[in-house]
DNA sequence: TATATTAATCGTAATATTGCAATGAATCAA
DNA sequence: TTGATTCATTGCAATATTACGATTAATATA
């Protein structure tokens, strides 16, 4: 075990919860409110703004990205990231949906 | 390792994080909207529509409850669980904050 | 009281995640 | 070309998560 059974699930409750995952992470909760406020996105300011280690933090990045929630671009020797507006909005429209479910009409039942 | 350094982190990164990682398993996604959506709430009932094992379930629904998104009430011998609207209400207020900054004004850098 | 029902807890195996030192790959500058 | 810079990748140790069988605790029912 240790392994998450999705088959049992639909493709929108696992998608839910792969994005919920990866911002299940206090480092790339930072590292997403970096890219949203500050101009400078290369990898190399990141590791100084969190206090963690480079690999750790290229670690982060690279989930961020394999989810399309960001993208890299090579510019000399240092690489700068961003958000993926469209792939954010589309995932934001998941994420909502889930949260905003209705309790008005719902009766408290304990 | 395999430990989070959350003292790196702000209070609200940290709340963003651990809330983002209850909804990180789709068991946890499919309890709540089952919560949301039918009427009849008991764990019983979660562990049959859910194919997992009753202790499986049970331990998800203490992941939900000890973050505050869910109450249990014993009647009889089952124990009727619902959604705890007030903590979902504030829940959806930190969450929203992270999920819906402006990207606007932001021009990508990539 | 004895038995059934329901759900929590315990214990444990399998797997995943986190973090970093060491290393490698790519580009730049002298 | 050599050395410096930046970042990705590899490999690994420590810890966390997931899942469930077995058991326990609590209540209901006969």
């Amino acid at each position: 075990m240790g392994l998450v059974k999705t088959e049992m699930f639909t493709d929108q409750q696992n998608k839910i919860a792969l994005f919920a995952k990866v911002f299940g992470h206090p480092a790339r909760v930072s590292i997403l409110q970096h890219l949203f406020n500050i101009d400078s996105c290369f990898c190399g300011d990141l590791v100084n703004e969190i206090g963690l280690a480079q690999p750790t933090i290229s670690q982060h990045l690279k989930e961020l990205k394999h989810l399309g929630l960001i993208k890299g671009n090579v510019e000399g020797t240092s690489v700068c990231y961003c958000i993926h507006k469209e792939n954010w909005a589309a995932m934001k429209t998941v994420m909502s949906e889930f949260l905003n479910q209705d309790l008005s009409k719902k009766e408290d039942c304990c």
